[in-house]
RNA sequence: GGUGCGUUAGUUCAGCUGGUUAGAAUACAUGCCUGUCACGCAUGGGGUCACGGGUUCGAGUCCCGUACGCACCGCCA
């Protein structure tokens, strides 16, 4: 028997025993005559103790000892006479009487320890040694703990959790599909699912009624500190239900995560607000709601009330009230320009207003407007004396939103209001059924081509596709879409009539989506259903900055894996039995 | 496809307006130390300044290119 005990659970009322520990070495304490090691498990660090009065030949052995040796001792657990408060094990220790080194090691390339000296790459490329940091380790247990869960929450509501393929076919429409060359079938290709979405609405038709599957999911897409091309959804399906029934369902688990995970109560509803309503309000499909500093438009106020021409040939002006904020230095004033005017967020230039404790507003346009017109301003924009209004303009509506959501999150963070452990949960609904697409010079579904939508704007399919909203849903978490889901199309017409609009031929549709379309032929019941982002919701408990910090072994952001130096080139045996030839193009 | 920042000791970083022997901390090694727990003290080894080119009497430092890393835009039904 290799252990007695974790090095995590020996307490003040265990002295006395003799036990038997196994574990790293985490540091090794030398003290002249006496030798302290810390040993490290899963489970916490036990503090051994070896003293040479005691046994001389067993504390030489100790002094040879380095970091990440894997040791077993043998000894009595002993009350300490220095207690250590910040160690749950910090009031025993072990008076070693026996000690066997299992396996020595190198010295590590970065320290293991929480407070690591040890930087991103490499972490990376060691990561079987930076899973052994206990704040590294605390998030894999998380997210044990939360998958947990979710099967324990989902199975009382009589959800069956069934495997859908990992080798599908391919459908271009969407994001890029990893692919994999079929041996037996020369020239064919699997690929891997971008989300199991078509086979979980097979499932319903199947009358499964209720699925669900912790998932695999593939997208062959460039990566960001919240996108992996592999990562992990709680993906749900359910028959014979409404937008109202998942939503509640999926809000529930929410719940429930936060409940049993979190200990946070949360008893009201969560919030609905339109699609359109969150662009308005917040330029942003994902509005970060744990602060104010809603969006005012100005076009009324601003637009041919002054001889600023910007502003008078602009589509859209808008503006934000930062609380507190008038006494920004020209330096921070012009930092914040510097911001709005990188080449990400594009946009032109920021106007600002002061509001002086005297109630006079002070602004960087105050040659072009009277002080009449920045009072109504001061006004529309509800602002007090002391603060900040930041407005911006430009003729592209969606575009200028968009560069003011950037700097009302930038404002956020600089005020501090966007506290990790502050949850503000809603749902966005009513988006969008199609978006135009330049590129393809066509509409996209903004969901899905599966999305059902809204009854009463069906008609407008045939008139005005571009104004059909859909029966779609996202939760969002602190600007963060956590989850998104739809009411399916279960009617064969209605799908096909879609297809249409979404410029399919009859041939595409029929070769890409044909099995969906058959088994609709029979009796396909109404459904919808919900996919949550493990990844995301893992990080948004533990307060991390990147999904890859809860995930065992992540990409880079060139989607290489550096510790197993993948993706790699094949060699010429393996290259011909798939019947392939590569052609690198300049 | 694009933008920004970065690459110097095992590691994390400093190194100004170009100047002769490139530093700190930590890690590592050796020695001292009997209550440490970020132990302490002393000594020591450790560098192709990412790579290629250019400017210059002289480049870690300035310029151009490449590679790699991170963040972001595009993209992500």
């Amino acid at each position: 028997m290799y252990r007695t005990n974790t090095c995590g659970e020996l307490r003040l009322s265990d002295a006395g025993k003799e036990v038997t520990l196994a574990g790293w070495v985490q540091r090794v304490r030398k003290m002249g005559g006496m030798v302290f090691v810390d040993l490290r498990d899963r489970y916490g660090i036990t503090q051994l103790v070896f003293n040479e009065e005691v046994d001389h030949a067993l504390c030489e052995q100790a002094n040879k000892l380095g970091r990440e040796d894997v040791i077993q001792v043998k000894g009595k657990v002993n009350e300490r006479e220095c207690k250590n408060q910040h160690l749950p094990t910090g009031e025993i220790e072990i008076v070693v009487g026996g000690l066997t080194v299992l396996n020595s090691s190198e010295v590590p390339p970065f320290t293991i320890e929480d407070n690591t000296d040890g930087g991103d790459d490499l972490r990376m490329k060691y990561r079987y040694l930076d899973l052994r940091r206990s704040c590294v380790r605390k998030n894999l247990e998380l997210r044990h703990r939360m998958t947990m869960e979710v099967r324990r929450y989902l199975d009382s509501k009589g959800f069956l959790e069934i495997e859908t393929p990992m080798l599908i076919g391919s459908t271009p429409e969407g994001a890029r599909d990893f692919v994999v060359p079929s041996r037996m079938n020369p020239g064919q290709f699997y690929a891997l699912p971008q989300s199991p979405q078509t086979l979980k609405q097979l499932l319903m038709v199947a009358g499964m009624d209720r699925y669900f599957q912790i998932v695999k999911c593939f997208r062959d897409e460039d990566l960001r500190a919240d996108r992996q091309p592999e990562f992990t959804q709680i993906d749900c399906e359910m028959s014979f239900v409404e937008q109202e029934d998942v939503i509640n369902l999926f809000e529930g688990m929410a719940k429930h995560l936060f409940k049993t995970i979190r200990g946070v109560e949360l008893t009201e509803p969560f919030p609905r607000m339109p699609w359109s309503e969150a662009m308005r309000r917040f330029g942003s499909d994902k509005p970060d709601t744990r602060f104010g500093m809603e969006f005012v438009e100005l076009m009324d106020v601003l637009k041919g009330t002054g001889e600023f021409s910007v502003f008078n040939d602009a589509r859209y002006i808008g503006g934000i009230c930062a609380p507190g904020c008038a006494p920004y230095t020209r330096k921070q004033l012009d930092q914040l320009t510097d911001f709005v005017k990188r080449s990400q967020i594009g946009a032109k230039g920021l106007v600002y207003a002061r509001v002086q404790e005297d109630g006079s507003v002070k602004s960087s346009v105050d040659k072009f407007y009277a002080q009449e017109v920045l009072q109504r301003l001061k006004e529309a924009m509800q602002a007090n004396p002391g603060d900040l209004i930041l407005v911006m303009s430009g003729d592209d509506v969606m575009k200028t939103r968009k560069q003011l959501c950037e700097l009302r999150l930038e404002m956020g963070n600089r005020l501090g209001l966007r506290d990790k452990n502050k949850f503000s949960l809603l749902w966005v609904v009513d988006f969008p059924m199609f978006e135009w697409s330049e590129e393809e010079g066509r509409l996209m579904a903004m969901h899905h081509p599966f999305t059902h939508p809204k009854d009463e704007d069906i008609p407008l399919l045939d008139t005005h596709p571009e104004d059909v909203r859909a029966d779609a849903y996202d939760m969002v978490c602190n600007g963060v879409e956590v989850g998104g889901g739809s009411i399916r199309i279960h009617d064969p017409e209605l799908q096909d009539k879609m297809f249409k609009i979404l410029g399919f031929t009859e041939e595409r549709a029929q070769e890409q989506f044909g099995f969906l379309m058959n088994a609709f032929k029979y009796g396909a019941p109404p459904h919808g259903g919900l996919a949550y982002g493990l990844d995301r919701w893992v990080s948004l408990f533990a307060g991390l900055d990147s999904i890859r910090d809860c995930i065992a072994f992540p990409k880079n952001n060139k989607g290489r894996d550096v510790m197993l130096d993948a993706p790699a080139a094949l060699d010429q045996k393996q290259l011909d039995e798939l019947n392939l030839v590569v052609d690198i193009k300049e």
